[in-house]
DNA sequence: CATCAACAATGATCCAGGTCAAATTCTCCA
DNA sequence: TGGAGAATTTGACCTGGATCATTGTTGATG
């Protein structure tokens, strides 16, 4: 797995994601007023919590490498998965309006993050322009995913709610350079069970299920896609009889 | 400087729904800025839509009165309920990120519109800090909307999903200042069972039964909320958000 | 290297809510 | 004002996935 040099301190202008992030589509001297204000700590180790419920919110954050599990606490004591990011994508975005966090942040490996204060965000954004668009359209982004979500939590089975995720990440995989059809999951089966509306025990049984089908070979946290058509079109929720490719 | 008040045109200024609006937090003089380019057309008739998916994204749309369904056909040709807005809300905010509509909008009884060309926000963004940082609060508050029906989707029982869903439109009118313990329901029940991922007839069985234990009066459309605590208490299954209610 | 705790897989059983069918009640327009 | 089609309700039945129980696996730690 190819780590970051996170010995060094990268400027957004170095960072190979800075077309995924805040610096998208800013010049590179908006870039670097960008990287005035952009903080970088020591890199959190698994299970480290960046931010939780309740807390007062000032900052935004991106992942630099790693990943994230965005989750809430019910008062049941339940966990509830809200999204996982990675590297490129930015957190805390749900918690401008009420001005404290309404979620929990929680390193699932070893994570760097960049910060960024939101009252330099809201600063920067009014004399940048490319920033104030960008962070429309990362926020628009987000509701759009959300609402996927939402299309995929109400209607669909639990072989395509895994179809769906799978893909999702791959193509998330694939916007970073890296496989698309080989990654590792950084998250365990009850965390992709809890983000699916699905018992730990389903999650497993699918992915028996679509390895038996040769659609997946899974061993541990690795994945391998064998049949990217199939996964695709159970995610698309698309009409069985249009195109006859795999066998269930 | 604006024309006389008349029956059909409104300038924000004189809207009630001012402060769940755009110009929330605006001065008067601001207010009038935004007033300027607001269109105001002639109302939607039931059934008539607002846009489709796939339709260049130009506008966001605040309603005046009545009320929107939002929702997606899916490639099966289902449809999907994605939300519903009342007075004050804006539509729209999902298509920023695209530049195309990612859903559809219909009305769901005659609705009035005010339309806001989505450059002319970006404009007076920059130049209205207050304006930029309702925007940025208007998009967080519509991403933890969604994360919180995605918690309903993935955990809720259809009881719970039926009471959250009926405490939220009572909030909701509330905030509008209309009863938030009797009020017309404007979707259909088959929309509230596609919202909710629900099926029609557990819409209705749900509200039989909640009507016969009291909780409940329904009457076709018209809705009487007899037992708000308990509403509550099968709704408020996720973090109870008290303080931020007042303010939506 | 052994041990323990968290994680994962699998089988058996059960039930909330989906599906299908049919009756009833609205709604709208000629 | 009647009548057709849409929306809603109710009943009967069935199933996908939850739950419970058990066992196997992995990986972190002293």
């Amino acid at each position: 797995m190819k780590e970051a040099p996170n010995k060094f301190v990268v400027t957004c202008r170095q960072c190979s994601l800075n077309a995924l992030c805040f610096p998208y589509s800013l010049t590179f001297d908006e870039m670097d007023e960008v990287d005035e204000v952009v903080k970088r700590g020591k890199p959190l180790q698994r299970g480290q919590e960046l931010f939780t419920t309740g807390q007062e919110f000032t900052s935004l954050y991106a992942v630099r490498s790693g990943a994230i599990k965005a989750y809430n606490i019910d008062e049941n004591g339940d966990e509830q998965v809200i999204g996982f990011f990675l590297p490129g994508e930015i957190l805390g975005l749900d918690a401008i309006d009420t001005q404290k966090h309404v979620s929990s942040a929680k390193a699932l490996e070893t994570t760097a993050i960049c910060e960024i204060t939101f009252s330099q965000v809201q600063e920067l954004s009014l004399k940048i322009r490319n920033l104030q668009t960008h962070m429309y359209r990362i926020l628009s982004r987000e509701i759009r995913e959300d609402q996927e979500l939402q299309m995929l939590l109400g209607k669909k089975t639990a072989e395509e709610r895994i179809g769906s995720f799978l893909m999702n990440l791959s193509l998330r995989y694939e916007q970073r350079s890296l496989s698309s059809t080989r990654f590792r999951l950084p998250m365990a089966r009850t965390d992709i069970g809890n983000y699916l509306g699905l018992a730990v025990e389903t999650v497993s049984r699918v992915f028996t299920r679509l390895q038996n089908s040769k659609v997946l070979r899974v061993e541990g946290k690795e994945v391998e896609i064998l049949d990217r058509n199939y996964l695709s079109k159970i995610a698309n929720n698309d009409c069985p009889n249009i195109q006859s490719a795999s066998v269930k």
